[in-house]
DNA sequence: TTATCGATGGTA
DNA sequence: ACCATCGATAAA
């Protein structure tokens, strides 16, 4: 079941808190691969400087100002792609940045899904996905295991440094102790087998 | 282990 | 010219 559009229509904080532990599915080409969210970063709306919306209205960000619950996919250093989630009501440019999952399906356990340009590498996401509806069939989210309030740790965004103070905002969620995440926040000590 | 560097193309 | 990244290589 997918998650429905009131899941995304609030303030980005809050849905970057809500998507941890839920499935993002991707199926495509007889092929559904799924992979369950552990990292993401809030962008709040035309104000925050490290927003794409801070820049206004243009072909590109167009859809960070439409209605929640669609995909905006955009190309990065000409060959990543980033994923996220438009958020919030209608008219506030706000979105979600996916930055981190684990495989559930359809994926190797081995693939590499830690940090945007990876997960979107492994799940086959490109600009043919951006703007899409997340109710398609093709592209969508939905609960999953879900995380506990403890289990959830905040830290400033990655990559935002010309955001000025905005760079500083704890806006960046992950989930404690995953093997998935982009940066850990503490260098673990290397496991022994 | 951390630091630096360059690939590569849409966007403005 | 800039960039919400990544992987290779160098340095320590």
């Amino acid at each position: 079941m997918s998650l429905p559009l009131s899941f995304y229509a609030r303030p980005a904080l809050t849905v970057a808190r809500e998507l941890l532990g839920a499935h993002l599915v991707v199926d495509e080409g007889g092929w559904r691969r799924v992979g369950r969210i552990v990292e993401t970063e809030a962008y709040v709306g035309e104000h925050d400087l490290a927003c794409h919306a801070a820049k206004g209205r243009t072909p590109r960000t167009e859809v960070l100002f439409g209605p929640p619950g669609r995909a905006y996919v955009y190309l990065i250093y000409g060959m990543y792609h980033c994923f996220n989630v438009v958020t919030d009501v209608e008219g506030v440019a706000s979105a979600v940045l996916v930055r981190a999952v684990e495989p559930v399906e359809g994926l190797s356990p081995e693939a590499r899904t830690d940090g945007p340009g990876r997960l979107c590498r492994a799940l086959g996401l490109t600009l043919a996905h951006n703007r899409w509806d997340l109710a398609s069939e093709r592209l969508h989210l939905e609960a999953g295991r879900a995380v506990t309030e403890v289990e959830v740790e905040r830290g400033p965004r990655i990559g935002v440094d010309y955001a000025g103070e905005w760079a500083l905002e704890p806006y960046r969620l992950w989930v404690r102790g995953s093997q998935h995440v982009s940066r850990p926040p503490v260098r673990r000590r290397r496991e022994r087998a």
